[in-house]
DNA sequence: AGCAAAATTTGAATCGATCCAACAAAGGTG
DNA sequence: CACCTTTGTTGGATCGATTCAAATTTTGCT
């Protein structure tokens, strides 16, 4: 009272509130985070004078060391942040997070950065109790950063054999062979594929002897499941192209024009992302080339923006949200155990898949 | 070395580091630190010690109580989480507050709950250095619960008069009249108003006396603009329907019924978002009301989806990217200072805005 | 060798709370 | 009145690091 109200020099503690209510800083503390248990008469005496000094409440960063836990969950990507926001798949994966964490009250932390260091320091100094890995393009030193941090994590799609890690993903031949099997039944027989990066920093066409030593076994098992249809189907899958991209535009539409600049042209295109599906029918589109009247298209993930395209997207559903959930769920959750989930997918047939022109 | 490698009992401190190395827990810290003040071979030492260990590097936790700086901003809003993940102008607003983070290398903590309590308590008890404020319906409730954490924050929107609170947003008269003059250079003069809320939890037809004491300054503002255009351009102001709606699906479409249950049927529609015009051009599709032939729809706010519906919106595009990336910076960059700055905006005219119907 | 300057290392203090065992006071009981 | 509860309060210990002035060791030079 005898001095300013606001001084600006120093924040202002608990501590100085406890002395300048005459309490202990213990009872200070309880009438903050438990003040059931303190007299009304000194509750209101402690409330008075945290009032008068414009005391802004136990500061979180004191708390957060005693208590040890942050109740945030971070989720990182070597995307820069924006991607969580842009991309489709991204946004459906955090909308099931989203939800996991309103439900039990947590927060979310975005974790990246603009370039490599960075990202290494953001991972080791984010303030959560747990990651979600978004492992699309280096996802194996980003597992690798986080796993230094010695915190709960979990891969999202199970790119990795490790089986020291937990992950959600889903049964990718299964749904590869869905998407292929869909196409054979239509009675198409010859077929192009558009991959998803095998491994970090390459693209273009990919030889047989690649595919069995891709890095990354979410592109390999799909690829798998392809060829398993094929092969059922009695289809030649010797010519078969499959051009690995960077699930971006330029690389998908660089695929498009080598495969499109060979003689046997496909009548089908595999596309191991909605992604790079929905660009192959851009492309496609801009060729004078009707889809599905010339070449079907089959993309995989089912993300919602496959429904609103033109034409509407077949293509393989993973069950993007519950995905998202069940990963939050297992840093919520977490028991010390590693987890490893397997979903199901399921083939929505939309009008982007058809027939073979007859002329063929 | 002569206890077991990994005990599970308990965590690993840098003190116990520097036991094991044999060094002050001040020169292990300097080692994760500051590494070049420090002996090479005494580094290598303690690195050793830790890798043994299975030291996790410093923890942050610690780190920050020290430190202060906790390097991320919180977002903000009364919706829930997957609020940020799932509206365009959420979303185009992250990409804004991403980049600036990106640049900086912050990060950004999302908060939000299911419930008031919970909401309260996360933003009292999130670890971030600031925040920005989404100020959609609540928004004075939100204000309020982030004043008393006493850390810098900026609302996104100026939906308040209050001078004391950093905010960024648009010139909503200037935005407004340019809709409107639109319209009316069309030919237009029979329009209807679907207007976001005035105040919480109320809808409905808006009579004269209560745009007066409109809560939300911006639909205040909005609204201001609109009928400043229409005396410009000598429309008759007394009969044009203004109808409140909480920015969603349920309540514009009970605006539209309110509204086209009238004798006289307005040519144009004014939103005062795209969210809202957007519900609308649905609503008078399914009636077989032609747009913009029966009747012309202007939006708010230049959403990337506005583009891609069907007409393509005219609307009053708001730098929203821009706003994201000042308000991040004013954060990232707080000086102490309220800042409240008012960007442009721009008509964009596209195919929903037309001529009047000849007949009419 | 002798000494000043430079390079390292030390250890106490600090950041801001929460927890808990011990203690004090008030209320109830035989 | 002595004794046991119940209710409230206290203050030391702790969470895990960083910082910085002071102490110590090295190095450089004559």
């Amino acid at each position: 009272m005898a001095s300013s109200s606001e001084s600006n020099t120093r924040p202002i503690r608990l501590a100085d509130i406890a002395k300048a209510a005459g309490v202990s800083h213990g009872t200070a503390s309880n009438v903050f985070s438990r003040p059931e248990i303190v007299r009304e008469e000194v509750r209101e005496r402690v409330k008075a004078a945290a009032e008068a000094m414009g005391y802004a409440g136990p500061d979180p960063k004191g708390r957060l060391l005693r208590a040890g836990k942050v109740n945030a969950i971070g989720v990182a990507t070597t995307e820069p942040l924006s991607y969580f926001f842009d991309d489709p798949f991204a946004r459906a994966m955090m909308a099931g997070i989203s939800e996991a964490c309103d439900a039990t009250g947590a927060g979310i932390a975005l974790v990246s950065a603009g370039n490599q260091e960075k990202l290494a320091w953001n991972i080791q100094s984010a303030l959560v109790d747990g990651f979600i890995l978004f492992c699309i393009e280096g996802g194996s030193r980003l597992v690798e950063l986080t796993r230094e941090r010695k915190l709960p994590f979990v891969a999202l799609e199970l790119g990795f054999d490790d089986d020291t890690v937990s992950a959600i993903g889903v049964d990718n031949v299964a749904g590869a062979r869905l998407a292929a099997q869909h196409l054979a039944e239509l009675g198409h027989r010859r077929f192009a594929v558009l991959a998803l990066p095998f491994a970090d920093g390459s693209t273009g066409l990919v030889s047989p002897e690649k595919v069995r030593t891709a890095l990354y076994t979410g592109t390999r098992d799909r690829l798998v499941g392809y060829f398993e249809a094929f092969s059922r189907y009695g289809v030649d899958t010797a010519g078969i192209p499959v051009y690995e991209t960077e699930n971006d535009e330029a690389s998908t539409r660089a695929g498009l024009e080598t495969i499109f600049a060979s003689a046997a042209q496909p009548t089908a295109i595999l596309a191991m992302s909605d992604r790079i599906a929905m660009v192959a029918i851009e492309w496609l589109a801009a060729r004078g080339i009707a889809v599905p009247g010339d070449v079907s298209v089959v993309g995989f993930d089912g993300v919602p923006d496959a429904a609103l395209c033109d034409p509407p997207l077949t293509t393989v559903a993973q069950p993007i949200a519950e995905i998202g959930r069940r990963a939050a769920r297992t840093i919520l959750d977490f028991d010390g155990t590693v987890r490893r989930e397997t979903l199901g997918v399921e083939l929505v047939v939309r009008a982007s898949s058809g027939p073979p022109p007859k002329a063929a």
